[in-house]
DNA sequence: TAACGCTGTGTAATAATATAACATTTATAA
DNA sequence: TTATAAATGTTATATTATTACACAGCGTTA
């Protein structure tokens, strides 16, 4: 079987719903919001995201349990995440920096160990909190 | 009241707890253990490692949920964490390299946000996985 | 010393996040 | 067309974390 291009009924309701969203969302509201379609258990949404953050169409936050979609058009990476976290409003932005991803990416350990995803968050005040 | 120096009981004791595992404890399996210590409730356990992250006694490994001592003896830094993660036997090792510190540190985005705290985990194979 | 603020305790209840298990359906590949 | 991978729908349950309340201990300061 191929990799599937195309995004299936509940995926799209989803990703519609999170890329909407310039902030991330939590499942549980993503539930909420899309009962009216038709997605009426948590599985179901859990199921796409799943999906979603595996082709690299969003991203989850850890530290919020949360899902941002992913800005960058070319994104497939799921796999090299930066984010900035407001800790007093909870803005989120992903962060695209060359220079920091090119040092992450080239990043090697003393210990042998092959990286191939990692994920960063910053947290800190935005400048309307500050 | 100043900064507390010392431990309570109920810290120590799950503090204890966490320093004797090489590897991130979970909240309920920390709870299971202290039992018979006679910590009885889950929000007793959430409590103490909530403190003990503020104080930088351990850290949160925010993509498993579960909390790990911060080996490095002077460390006072509940704010700049970086972590290996290994894919399939989830070791997880604290990773403390001079350069990328600095290069986190000292990183700045282009919002003009502040940064005071960062949490980077890479994902990957160990060696005996690989 | 009494009153206050702060931190921590203990307990019960509940909220929020996430997965297991099962039967079925749809899409793709051989 | 048949085998298989991926997705669906549903129910139940597991896991992670917090709210709310009553109270205890300690240092400050009035």
């Amino acid at each position: 079987m191929q990799k599937q291009e195309t995004l299936t009924k509940n995926q799209k309701i989803i990703l519609d719903l999170i890329e909407k969203s310039d902030q991330p969302l939590k499942a549980y509201s993503i539930l909420f919001d899309v009962k009216k379609k038709g997605i009426n258990a948590p599985l179901q949404v859990y199921r796409a995201l799943k999906k979603l953050v595996k082709i690299g169409k969003i991203h989850k936050i850890e530290s919020r349990n949360a899902f941002i979609a992913c800005k960058n058009s070319k994104c497939q990476i799921a796999k090299a995440t930066i984010f900035s976290i407001c800790e007093s409003c909870e803005d989120v932005t992903e962060i695209h920096d060359h220079k920091l991803s090119e040092h992450l990416r080239d990043f090697k350990d003393n210990k042998g160990m092959k990286y191939n995803k990692y994920n960063l968050e910053f947290f800190g005040l935005c400048k309307k909190c500050v």
